[in-house]
Order: C-alpha cells, then sequence, then structure tokens
DNA sequence: ATATTTGCATAATATTCTTAGGTATATGGG
DNA sequence: CCCATATACCTAAGAATATTATGCAAATAT
C-alpha cells in the first residue's frame, strides 16, 4: 500500500464500479471523482490509470470512445455488458476479502 | 487476486498479527494455521511466505531462533517490539482500506 | 507572461505474488 | 521393506500491479 491506503488489485474494482455507476467517464475525471469521493483519502496516479484502463479496454470491459473538447481530446469509457459481470465477481471478491481478513486478525479464542 | 481471495499487501499484515498472537512459529506452521484458521480459505504459499519472513527478520520486525526436532530444522520467528508497532500501524491501514472501499463502492446518492 | 490545471501517454523501477522447481527428514499404509 | 505423503526449509523465473519520473500539449488562472 502506498500513500493510497489501498491494497494492490483494488484498483481495477474502483474503476469498475464507478464507471458502472456513472455510466461515462474520461481518465483525469476518474482520478478526480475518486478523489472527490475519498476526501483526498484515495489519490489514484496516471501512471496506474492509464494503463489499466488500455487493458480494460482490451478485455472487453470496456470501450472507448474520443471526443474532442475545445482543441482537446478526451478519451470517454464506459462499462461493457461482461464489465457489469466482472464487476459483480470483484464486489464479491472484495467482501470474501474482508470477511477472510476479519477471521484471520480479529482476536479469537486460542484453539487447543 | 489469486485462488486466495487476498489482495496483494494483506500477507504482511497476516503474519503479523499472528505471529503477536501466537507469540512464536515457524514457516510450516504459519501455512497450516492460516490454512486451519480460514477453513481452507487462504493458502499461503511457501513461495511468498519464505521470502517475506526473511524480509521482515532484515527489517527488524521478527527474530528467528533455530531449532532442531528430531534431525530436521525448525525456524521459529518471533515478533519484535518494531514488529508490534507495524502490527498497529497496519491493522489501522487494513480499516482505513475496507473504509475506503465501502465510501467507493457503495451505491450513493448523486451528488449534482 | 507565466504557473497551474487539464488531459493524454509511456518507461524504468519496485513490490508482491504465483509457479515451479530443489533438498531432506519423518511417517503411515500396503 | 517400499513408497507416497507430510513435514520443513529454500530459491529463481516470471506475472501482476503499482510508484515515480518523465513527456507533450491545450486551457485557465495569477
Amino acid at each position: 500500500m502506498g500513500a493510497n491506503n489501498l491494497y494492490k488489485g483494488s484498483l481495477t474494482t474502483i474503476v469498475l464500479k464507478l464507471l458502472e455507476e456513472k455510466g461515462r467517464m474520461y481518465g483525469y475525471q476518474i482520478t478526480q471523482e475518486v478523489k472527490a469521493i475519498s476526501a483526498g483519502g484515495v489519490v489514484i496516479t496516471e501512471g496506474a490509470l492509464y494503463p489499466m484502463l488500455h487493458k480494460l479496454e482490451g478485455q472487453g470491459l470496456l470501450t472507448v470512445e474520443t471526443e474532442m473538447v475545445g482543441n482537446r481530446m478526451r478519451k470517454y469509457y464506459s462499462i461493457t455488458r461482461n464489465g457489469k459481470k466482472e464487476v459483480v465477481d470483484r464486489m464479491a471478491e472484495l467482501e470474501a476479502f474482508i470477511r477472510q481478513m476479519q477471521t484471520l486478525l480479529n482476536p479469537r479464542i486460542e484453539l487447543a
């Protein structure tokens, strides 16, 4: 975990879930939205985000549309049907992770 | 996440916390204990565990004592004072992570 | 004018883990 | 006795995910 207090592997879940909720976002917007929602607690670095967006697109979990805003490019990402399936899986994994960690870390009675 | 349903970075927390609770364990014992507590849900691979134990020892978070049991070696690890401090930090980080994820992932009201 | 923000991107490196081996002793079942 | 499995340590190659450090360019604020 870096300054983000995030475990490696959780970023994909965040991005997919956000896109599922918001419908359509571009990269920079995602970084700002996550920062805002988390009150500055989670900062997505661009060096992690952009390669991941490309990867998710390559996997068919996202689609991309390029738009010009003024003279500048924006690449809007949307979640696909497969992406939505992936969100369900990832949310289940996250819940399982939290349960496992609680089981392992909560002070528990000595068993024999 | 692998078959473990664990995020990368969480293994250190598990090992340190377990050693804080149990006081003194050897590597193989840790793998078995974690498997037992999690009902088979979390399997620590030795390829991850042993290098990590060496690393934590190098960082002064663990100490090691080698013992012979019959004709076979066991390396018992104990947590140090600094290791206990690290546990406190890591537990706080985990709780922060869970809170952040809940904030980011829970369906929430659209804010303008 | 100039610095900051917006918006995209990649490359080098670090961390953490899986996979796939290797060595050797101990033990239980046939 | 033989052999599979369990115990107990270990490392090396590679994958996955992230940080850090850049680079480019347009827009906006000071």
